[in-house]
DNA sequence: TCCACTTATCTTGACATCAAGATAAATCAG
DNA sequence: CTGATTTATCTTGATGTCAAGATAAGTGGA
């Protein structure tokens, strides 16, 4: 019995009527992400960041030199409202881990660039980030996770298909 | 190659010294559940509730007769602070889904009971929270749920562990 | 060329959340 | 019984997010 038997148990006592079986899995699904959200938040929050902005800083640096990216191909990889995305752009400038320039083929656009600090943050913060996922992800047996990953793979693939096509 | 394929091959080509093995299941716990809580919230969304207010009035209604729990009672059921948990039960207050009385075991605590208005909006929308939920797990073929059930169930059971104890 | 339409980003206002601390009542040791 | 500590809830102030709309520039057809 773990808090989500238990409460499926109470909602069958008090509603037997409703089939609450799939509240299992897609409870346990959120209480997981729930519990390693705070812990890679924890983590990153030794670097200064937080989720938001190093979902910022990441596609950066990932995306190779010159480490630059318009807001738009930000915005394309993060799931999140423009409005947000300009919010995050200007904290980090005030931080100083980005710097906004014009974008030379779109005058609507601007490209949003790495600083030096900006690198070498992500570059410290993203090591310990890898780190923490990998102690994270080893609470499941090898075997188990094995096991997971064609599941969620499938999963996504499935959840994704019927959010945008 | 899924999205967070794509993220780990970026990381792999800039940042070839990371293990980014990890980054694969737990980006993708993440989007599932990312992916999931916005239909479950536009759900909800119908019968004027949010996913904060839901999970105020759900406790009151699994609880049974008299329907009424203090706001440490709920709060032990709800990861979010005191201060938040404040606010939720104003807004409902303010709404007419819950009312406030005095707990008579404890001066310093209230008992939170639903009203009549808010027994009928959380009897409804949980019908149609669990069949939301049957659909969005159904993604997933039957067997694969089979499968992933018990999977998770270890993933919660450790990190549960890891969280608290 | 010109106008309508689309695209890219920013702005505004409302709201939920958290961390930290305040308040008041209960508990417990002596 | 008293003072110190703990517990239960609320308050405050800062922040992040979203939805909706504003602004400005690009695009395409006539």
């Amino acid at each position: 019995m773990d808090p989500v038997d238990e409460i499926q148990a109470q909602w069958r006592r008090h509603r037997p009527d409703l089939d609450v079986e799939a509240m299992g899995p897609i409870g346990r699904l959120g209480r997981i992400v729930h519990y390693l959200t705070r812990e890679m938040d924890r983590n990153l929050a030794q670097f200064g960041l937080t989720a938001a902005s190093f979902d910022v800083l990441a596609p950066l640096r990932r995306a190779g030199p010159p480490y630059s990216l318009s807001p738009g191909d930000l915005l394309a990889t993060m799931m999140i409202t423009s409005g947000t995305l300009t919010n995050r752009i200007d904290q980090l400038e005030k931080a100083g881990l980005v710097a906004r320039a014009p974008n030379p083929d779109d005058r609507r656009s601007f490209l949003i660039s790495l600083t030096e600090a900006g690198f070498a943050t992500i570059d410290a913060a993203v090591t310990s980030h890898v780190e923490t996922q990998k102690r994270l992800l080893s609470i499941l047996p090898e075997e188990e996770q094995a096991a997971l990953d064609p599941l969620l793979r499938s999963f996504l693939a499935g959840v994704a298909a019927r959010a945008s096509g």
